[in-house]
DNA sequence: CGAATCATTGAATGGGCTCAAGGGACGTGG
DNA sequence: CCACGTCCCTTGAGCCCATTCAATGATTCG
């Protein structure tokens, strides 16, 4: 825990003069970099760019040469019929790199959407390349990354095939609530600043059973959203209406031995 | 193409002598191994065992130790509610590596359940860390084997998120027809040995209401399932009917360049 | 202050669910 | 070889959750 709390502020401090040390941060959560490979990373070339809230990141079907870390901001990640319907697969808030699988598949994975006005930091997938191939263990907390966000995927599967409209909405306010928390903690007050409809999107309903199931939420005095603010009343309670579990978020690693996998 | 098929029929002979063959086939699909490379993937250890149909292969929560290649039969990856509702969140066919996820992420993605009856090699998650650390393009391999998977998993999001029923075995079974097919190429009969019920659980809806939507697909003379035995009398129809679009599935490579990443 | 977007609510419709019963297919044992 | 039990498939009836269509307030922003 001491560790990850200096690991933390050293971050923040380097933060300033670095873009991309929330990334390193990140990536610490859950794997063991060495100095040597945090410099590495802290070397990668990007640009930052700044887009307006409902503005396409990248486009459907487009093949990208670049990452998106998100520096400020949210962003989502989508997939659309072709009556244009549209289903999220994924919210990246800050400090997330939305899509370090275009790397290894630079097409075919959605596009992204800012929810709200954003920074993106633009990492070349050749600087990314060539630091996983130099480095073991850089590729390997790559590839895990990637795996959360893939057991995420698995957990808003069984959600929203399996769930009702207010079980989908509270597991994904639970899910934000842990994430904004960071790790080893929840918060029960965060500003989320999605519409109804890009709820709609996120939890496969419609927007307007999405505001009933918000005043179903309400009345059941588990929580309310006022004015983009999401205030949790009873997390046990929401908690326990939408079956959430945090492991797959694996934000729970600082009481476990984080691992080292990849180093020969 | 060729060249894909000269590999192919090399990896049927080494199959013979090694069953992680079709694995290396499998991989080579889309990533460039070099022959050391494929050297050490086929000195990988294993063990095999057989399992019964609707057996679990690795059970909830269970942290595993090994990752299960599905040389044959079918497999399924599935999540669970409280109450004991299943999706499936994939399923795996023969020359599958199920679970290679589970070497950067032991535990929480899932159980894997035997469809029928099943051949695993168990492969240990050490032997294929020490292979992805000596050999960056192993772990790149390995890497773009789970981006593949995770590009499914938004798929089926999008599909269960966003379609009817019918759209949803509909495209289901386009993707099996393509994944049945292989490379570039897809089958309108192949054999399927799902329960309605277990059809019920992959695509979201409950078994009653897939059997209707299969006579629903039979009236609008687009597909039959007889025995286990899928039947697609009119592809155009059922792609277009469910929306279905192969590119997530990163089986066309045959005609781009394949891609070679990490290597120095 | 006006315009556009977003939130909220009602009424009617419909897709999918639940409950329930009957019919096939298949394996097992007599 | 047939009888029997067990799954699994099939179909019906009624209900309910979610959708659709539509209208009215609230917010936000230029």
């Amino acid at each position: 825990m001491r560790s990850r709390l200096l690991n933390g502020s050293r971050a923040m401090v380097i933060a300033s003069a670095h873009g991309l040390a929330p990334f390193i941060d990140r990536l610490a959560l859950r794997s063991v970099l060495s100095p040597g490979e945090q410099d590495a990373l802290l070397a990668l070339p990007f640009d930052a760019i700044t887009i307006g809230a409902r503005r396409n990141v990248t486009r459907l079907g487009e093949i990208s040469s670049h990452a998106s870390f998100v520096a400020t901001g949210l962003v989502g990640r989508f997939g659309q019929t072709a009556s244009g319907q549209r289903q999220l697969t994924g919210i990246h808030l800050s400090g997330d790199m939305a899509d370090l699988l275009s790397v290894v598949r630079p097409t075919g994975v959605g596009a992204l959407l800012a929810l709200t006005e954003t920074t993106i930091l633009r990492v070349p997938h050749r600087a990314l390349r060539a630091a996983a191939a130099q480095f073991p263990a850089i590729a390997e907390a790559f590839w895990r990354h990637c795996a959360v966000d893939t057991a995420t995927l698995m957990q808003w599967l069984l959600n929203i095939g399996r769930g009702d409209a207010v079980g989908r909405l509270g597991h994904l306010m639970c899910e934000m609530a842990m994430r904004f928390g960071g790790e080893r903690e929840y918060r029960l007050q965060f500003d989320l600043p999605l519409t109804q409809e890009q709820l709609a999107d996120a939890t496969g309903i419609t927007p307007v059973h999405v505001n009933r199931s918000l005043r179903r939420l309400r009345e059941l005095k588990l929580m309310t959203i006022c004015r983009k603010r999401v205030d949790i009343h009873d997390w046990d309670g929401l908690v326990s209406l939408s079956g959430f579990d945090p492991d797959y978020l694996a934000l729970d690693i600082g009481n476990r031995p984080k691992v080292r996998l990849l180093s020969a």
